[in-house]
DNA sequence: AGGTGTCGTGCAATCGTTTGCGCAATTGGA
DNA sequence: TCCAATTGCGCAAACGATTGCACGACACCT
């Protein structure tokens, strides 16, 4: 069989067109099926192409197309690759990329912005169609995210938001998020909630706290600035929690800005002789599978990064497919749902 | 300044060429500082370009690159997205690649052969330069993979083995993995020891089975098919190991593995109010962040999935420019590491 | 028999780059 | 002064696909 025979390099359509003694043209055009070749010559020739094993050259399809329409590549520049939420978000983004025939340029920033910077500028010359970014933590220059935008690329940002440019963006429910988690605490009768916090330069950090603090006040609880901390990893919790548990007045409840956070603070109470949730209740943000592994189990605050990157994808398709107007800034807001576990009750 | 006109579409050589009044290839020349072009155009055509931002073309270039250099883009196939392990290895795909200038065509299979199939041609009609997979757990038709060989397509496989092509691949260290685990749970004094694995049509599972088997024979210890349990994921492992703690000559020891199915036998255990480790010692396999979040911490054989991914990454890359032969299939191991903790003492 | 349509196909330009080759201008040597 | 060698640049053909246009071959009508 022809089709096994080992080539050195790929077969073109002009080689399809040689070997059946028709033009480039013809092969072209019969491959798309269109009516001005008989059917015959098409059909043969459909036949012969796929028995040769025939795959159309994106590359040279998508230079030639590249005026009427762009490249069906988006990228997307992600700030760690091992890292529940933004594995589940580049999950939702890849699920509705694919299903609308859009095929994903993936890199990470390692959270540093030269490299974000690199990228955004690599993906350019890839002329991809658009790109989808969290901005890394420590970007404080966006020089190249607005030179993306002057040249036209569509660019839609997830969670970390790029506050110099009025860009398109999808977060999630941070507020009402934690609104909504310290209200229970409340309601469940704790008074003294401490907050564990990641630094105030995101977005969604100020957010975070801002519910926290109108939670309280709402019920009629006034913040106490000994109860906040910056605080965001495990290991600086089990080094500042022990030191809160001590206090005279010690806290009755934590809310701990991810996961990994409360369940340093969840193991410290504990060694401490505490019971939880009896005399301490916690509660994380994310859900993340750590949450169900720790005993008790988390109640977390369920961010859905599955759907954020679902949203992100489809605003980014439906600005490059101009279904959506370039010109007014998106901004969609995934909403947050509070699952209780075991260290609340 | 003129680059901050917006344009609709990119600048090209050819727009330069026109406004400095020289031929495009002149500015392609002096772009790529080719010394048949005077000093002082070069640098003036330089400067011009950079000032406006210019940044060519890559489709064309790999286009009209494509005979002699291949694109340097690859195609990564990964079976899920929201999985540790999967994510630190295609963290280390990402590091290998992009240090060595390669791009990531990234795309999920879903444990789906038919989808694998589709992911193989569009990467194939992409022109990647290679590609990296690991199966999907329901692949039995290898059509897919074997046409790309075909194609002269370089192919490594990480973890997940396609038995039917002698492929290029990384895979970890299952066998000595599990052997030093079991080695381990023997030494510490455990004679009865459970071996919950997965499915034996993946070659790990065989490898990890072998391993156990070997590790209790080496020790005088014969295995005892009550013992041995196709089981992998949480929800099995509640509902199996109650049955299992209840026989009357029960298990000492539980090999698991992955972590999660560790975890669901460390919690079934305690629910049922036997001491961990002093009563049960369980081992995981993969070291992933649950295995730092239960309580007691549980022992878990590290997989380095990072290293997994840069190898592979390597391999891939060498195959695409002819250091490594082709038609020789590379087999590279990478070395498993036992992390004991809390569940072993 | 000549004019008008329709049908099927091929020619050639195009997308944005790269590069072999040739040509003009300049330089240097005899 | 004339002939080589050197230098600096442009022409044009690629890469692999798409598509407007034209053209030849028929059939049909009058």
């Amino acid at each position: 069989m022809e089709h096994d025979i080992h080539r050195e390099t790929p077969l073109t359509m002009k080689d399809l067109a040689r070997m059946l003694g028709v033009s480039v043209a013809t092969v072209s055009r019969a491959l798309r099926d269109s009516p001005s070749i008989s059917k015959q010559r098409r059909v043969e020739i459909q036949r012969f192409a796929s028995e040769h094993n025939f795959r159309p050259n994106i590359v040279a399809e998508s230079l030639r197309n590249s005026r009427r329409s762009p490249i069906k590549v988006i990228g997307v520049i992600v700030p760690e690759f091992v890292h529940y939420y933004f594995s589940t978000v580049l999950a939702g983004i890849e699920r509705e990329a694919s299903a609308r025939g859009y095929r994903l340029l993936v890199a990470c920033s390692g959270e540093d912005e030269a490299r974000e910077a690199q990228l955004c500028d690599d993906f350019y010359r890839n002329r991809v169609c658009g790109i989808i970014a969290a901005q890394s933590k420590h970007t404080i220059h966006y020089d190249h995210f607005v030179r993306l935008s002057q040249n036209q690329m569509p660019l839609v940002f997830y969670d970390r938001i790029c506050p110099a440019i009025n860009a398109h963006r999808v977060v999630v429910d941070d507020y009402r998020g934690t609104f909504n988690a310290v209200s229970y605490l409340i309601e469940r009768g704790c008074r003294r909630i401490a907050f564990y916090g990641a630094s105030l330069n995101l977005e969604i950090a100020v957010n975070r706290l801002n519910g926290y603090k109108d939670a309280l006040y709402k019920h009629g609880l006034a913040p106490d600035d000994a109860l906040i901390k910056l605080c965001d990893n495990r290991s600086d919790a089990e080094l500042i929690t022990p030191m809160m548990l001590e206090m005279v007045d010690r806290p009755d409840a934590f809310f701990a800005v991810n996961d990994e956070t409360a369940i340093g603070i969840l193991y410290t109470a504990k060694r401490m002789g505490l019971r939880v949730p009896e005399e301490l209740m916690i509660c994380g943000f994310s859900s993340s599978n750590q949450a169900t592994s720790c005993d008790p189990q988390l109640t977390s605050v369920e961010q859905n990064g599955f759907e954020v990157g679902r949203e992100t994808a489809d605003v980014l398709i439906g600005l490059v497919e101009g279904t959506l107007p370039a010109d007014h800034a998106q901004k969609r807001i995934v909403r947050t749902r509070l699952v209780t576990r075991g260290t609340t009750r």
